[in-house]
DNA sequence: CGAATAGTGTCTGTGAGACAATATGTG
DNA sequence: CACATATTGTCTCACAGACACTATTCG
């Protein structure tokens, strides 16, 4: 008895903070099916390698930045029959935290590559879906860890860390009683001792990301209608 | 330029709750590799079919049971280049959450097939960390999701749903407070009206199972230690 | 009636959210 | 000093958890 053959993609839904709002990352494709279209960045699954690694290398190679303190893990798979029309192809998404950063760099099967604001994007394959499930781990992830911290810089305010979430969230929070919730919360940020200086206002103290994996109590959002 | 070729399967985490604990599906293996181990059940991805289909056609072969009342969804892929000896197979694995039913029938590939209390079982390939994976998700989804209905029968009291808790958590509540909280949170149960009758004690009412998605609180768990 | 289980009421502590007040920089 | 931003304090309400109490059935 024999099986059908399948080929292994990793895509990756490279998230980030920017200009206020939620961005993430697209390459134009360089090559057929949907020559020229957006999409999000991804590749095959090499020989002897582990999907973790693959998707580590595929980040690397699009964005030209090895994880620096951001955040990489596992979001879903895509196998619909027709999803490729060159065959039978599951992909394996990976959901990427990463602070703000310079323009990516293309890589080799990406003509160009950018980075857009979230929302309706008319993507390459069945790509527009698998950026909504992204988004949605990421706001759910917001609330019950502190990877909010991956996509700021090592160090960090706590008006930044809130304003990751006001752009993850798209809603606006309470500077006050913010600052008292992420100093509170247990091994959510710890303190390095420094300010920030030169800017407008009383200088800020910088924190970096504590060693919890789970906030407890979470950060809830709030619920719209329910 | 060509890409390496992998074979797919759908493996099945199978969790119900029976005489207070948290049970998992398991299948004696009837074909090499790992013969005659216990593994999860599971099957090659078939042509033309999605994943999702696939999940559920092994679902109905390995217990006869075509999701009646029960909770399916995608948990994670598993692709480590050693994990099968066949050569490249990537596993997509999904949860399946079922109310206590009788002994399953086995399905072609397995000789035989039972229910094991979860815990430290030395299965075939990586289906311990496949396991250990969906129970942690159970777990944490029992928090923010009404799912816990999943495990009962279409009509259950609300101490049968405690005893979902309790099992699937491990530690014991208050009777009395699920009690208010189970029904004070909108969407979570809504009573059919009728009641037990037969028991010692006074009858309890039932309840079906609301239509939130979500559960607006939460119910945590205790989190030791943190 | 007594045992058993279902369901309600009350109290207390914790934490979220609204918002006043204070602290400490820059121009 | 005026202004901007950071940080702390206070008040109130909602809810979790502890637990007394009432309700309803069976034997």
């Amino acid at each position: 008895m024999t099986y059908p053959v399948f080929a292994v993609t990793v895509d990756l839904v490279v998230l980030t903070v920017r200009e206020g709002g939620l961005h993430v990352l697209l390459v134009r494709r360089g090559i057929e099916p949907h020559l020229g279209a957006w999409a999000l960045p991804g590749g095959f699954v090499l020989e002897d390698e582990d999907l973790p690694t693959a998707a580590r290398r595929e980040l690397a190679e699009e964005t030209g930045l090895a994880g620096a303190g951001g955040h990489l893990e596992q979001l879903a798979s895509y196998g619909a029959p027709d999803r490729d029309p060159r065959g039978r192809v599951v992909t394996v998404a990976y959901l990427a935290l990463l602070p703000d950063l310079p323009v990516p760099t293309a890589g080799t099967d990406a003509a160009e590559a950018e980075w857009r604001p979230v929302g309706k994007l008319g993507l390459a394959f069945d790509h527009d879906r698998i950026l909504a499930d992204g988004v949605e781990r990421a706001r759910s992830k917001l609330e019950y860890t502190p990877l909010a911290a991956a996509f700021c810089p090592p160090e960090f305010t706590i008006a930044a860390l809130r304003q990751v979430y006001e752009a993850v969230w798209g809603e606006s929070l309470d500077p006050r009683n913010f600052h008292r919730k992420a100093t509170s919360t247990p091994g959510f940020v710890s303190p390095t001792g420094g300010s920030t200086e030169g800017g407008a206002g009383r200088p800020a103290r910088l924190y970096r990301r504590g060693d919890a994996t789970l906030l407890n109590p979470p950060l809830l959002r709030r619920r719209p209608g329910e």
